[in-house]
DNA sequence: TTGTACGCGTTATCAC
DNA sequence: GTGATAACGCGTACAA
């Protein structure tokens, strides 16, 4: 590592001021070519490394942004995560991540370290919508976007989907199918008004359709693959179970696939599954996944261009945006085998 | 956002220096109860928050650590991240992640940004081990440690697996089953050395069994599942395609499944395939599949501490730990149809 | 136990 | 076009 060389140390070689070593940096045509080459020359010869650090603190911009998302490892926010480093990147900025598992009161501990690491503004898939965490940061006027909500109004920036009009499609799609008894295995609500959201609209659309609604038919459970299976085997083992499932995302799904497969049932013809998300592993298992998709690498690119954009003050008033989400039919869902 | 206070201004208030102030933040224990409390009362009053970059500023020392991959959107990476993530955040650090793509003028721009923004280490899974970005950051002495590699020795810190004896014992483990006829699907040489030692691995192992190497039965491909799917295709083509394939890793893995049914083929019994990484997805399809499973997880913690060590000087030679990576046999692999 | 004074590397505001 | 110098918020000798 050895010693750090600083602009006095390249002032003092190129016999300059350090103001114009700065100028060198941040504005080279305001430097004569002569003295601007003879600073070169002097950054090469003492090994200068800029500091964006010291930059940072000079001008009280860390040219950071903190990004909170529930966690890294599920594909869905690794790709809207690609998204915002891709943007953030190119705008010069870097991302400070911080994973909540879902747990409202990490969300809380990460958006105070970041804080203190002077993150110019935050991108978070909240775990409360209308906790004390983004309550507080409204009300400091704190930059701000949420991403993977549905929010149409309000103080708070958001780029999202409609997940209820994501739960309602994928539930629709299913009765268009001619299934009845369909069951759901939903995010837990205490996890996000997205896994609700998603719910209501399954809810919804059955009254739609004439279809009571069966509490039984419905787990709330993680996001994970491994909930799937263990909340289809417990679907599937009801005295009457139902002939497809919603799931509220794709990790559930495809546990859930793998669950009836273990009971011995044969997809989809014993069982359609629709999922919520759409990864891209989705499209290479057999069946192939019938899912909602959300454009989560355009959600995060987008979500980031908003946040930039009110860092830099160039909007001042909260904006709305909701992606569309799309039903992408494919091979996980078909008609009951017994319509009655 | 308003203004921030400073330290300055709960010195003023609580009518105590600035230096007390910074006392009670950094080690209360010096402070007398009455004071600190005093002080605590006035960081209340003004709503003082720590600026934890003015720190880093005036200690020199970011508490940052730069993590170059290939790209987060693959779920071996967004697991060893994880990693990562969680031992740093332990210890007061955080992650700025780059992503380089596979490629090198990429890795290369990246570390330069990084280490503008005073990184104090880098974690580096390299697309080119012998490349000047890493001799360079060696030569510097810089705290660096490479993941995923394999390296045995020399001035680099590692934490990898044995990619060579992971290759081998997939390829081993085909033979074992009576397969002679097998192909791979290695990663592009030109992404790293782990690309090449897994195909090494899988020649060694056909040379020890006797078979002979024939180079239409490798493809050289992106580590994605559509890279998979195509590979899987061109091999399934030929005159005399093989009855099994290795993969470089489990995307490209998934994706030759993908491909051999869409070619109609029927899995395992006309192809076995083991792949790469042991993603969990791959215990939730059918059929579940074979693989060498590497503990990304526990690389990337281990990997964050060998590296935080050295940055704390704790450490001054470079280690270098191969996990153990491990067959995981499942329902992907079984004997070819017709042995002859 | 507490206070004074300076340094960290850069930017920004004046002068010249 | 260039130079001198005061911030920026905190840590830390050293002194009291």
């Amino acid at each position: 590592m050895g010693i750090m060389s600083t602009i006095r140390d390249v002032a003092r070689i190129a016999e300059v001021s350090t103001a114009t070593v700065s100028r060198v940096i941040n504005s080279p045509e305001k430097v004569s070519r002569e003295t601007r080459e003879n600073v070169y020359q002097a950054m090469r010869l003492c090994h200068y490394t800029y500091n964006a650090l010291a930059r940072g603190f000079a001008t009280r911009r860390s040219h950071s942004i903190g990004l909170i998302i529930p966690t890294i490892t599920n594909p869905i926010f690794a790709e809207s995560t690609r998204g915002i480093q891709d943007v953030a990147d190119e705008y010069g900025y870097h991302v400070i991540i911080g994973n909540s598992d879902y747990q409202y009161k990490q969300e809380e501990r990460l958006v105070a370290v970041l804080r203190e690491r002077q993150v110019e503004g935050f991108m978070i898939t909240t775990t409360d919508l209308r906790g004390k965490v983004i309550s507080s940061l409204l009300h400091e006027r704190f930059p701000l976007v949420l991403l993977y909500s549905t929010v149409r109004k309000g103080g708070i920036s958001a780029v999202g989907v409609d997940n209820f009009k994501g739960g309602f499609r994928a539930t629709e799609h299913l009765v268009s199918r001619g299934h009845r008894r369909i069951g759901m295995l939903a995010g837990k609500f205490s996890f996000s008004d997205r896994s609700y959201h998603r719910w209501y609209g399954y809810r919804n659309c059955l009254k739609k359709y004439g279809i009571s609604y069966d509490p039984q038919l419905v787990v709330q459970s993680d996001y994970s693959l491994a909930s799937g299976r263990n909340g289809a085997v417990r679907l599937m083992n009801l005295n009457n179970p139902p002939t497809a499932i919603f799931c509220a995302n794709d990790y559930i799904a495809l546990g859930a696939m793998e669950g009836a497969r273990q009971m011995g049932l044969s997809l989809p013809d014993d069982l359609s599954i629709v999922g919520f998300d759409g990864i891209k592993i989705g499209s290479f298992i057999t069946p192939n996944l019938t899912t909602i998709l959300q454009p989560a690498y355009e959600m995060g690119k987008v979500g980031t261009q908003v946040l930039l954009n009110q860092i830099q003050q160039k909007i001042k008033k909260p904006v709305h945006i909701l992606l569309e989400t799309q039903l992408i039919e494919r091979q996980s869902t078909t008609r009951p085998k017994a319509s009655h």
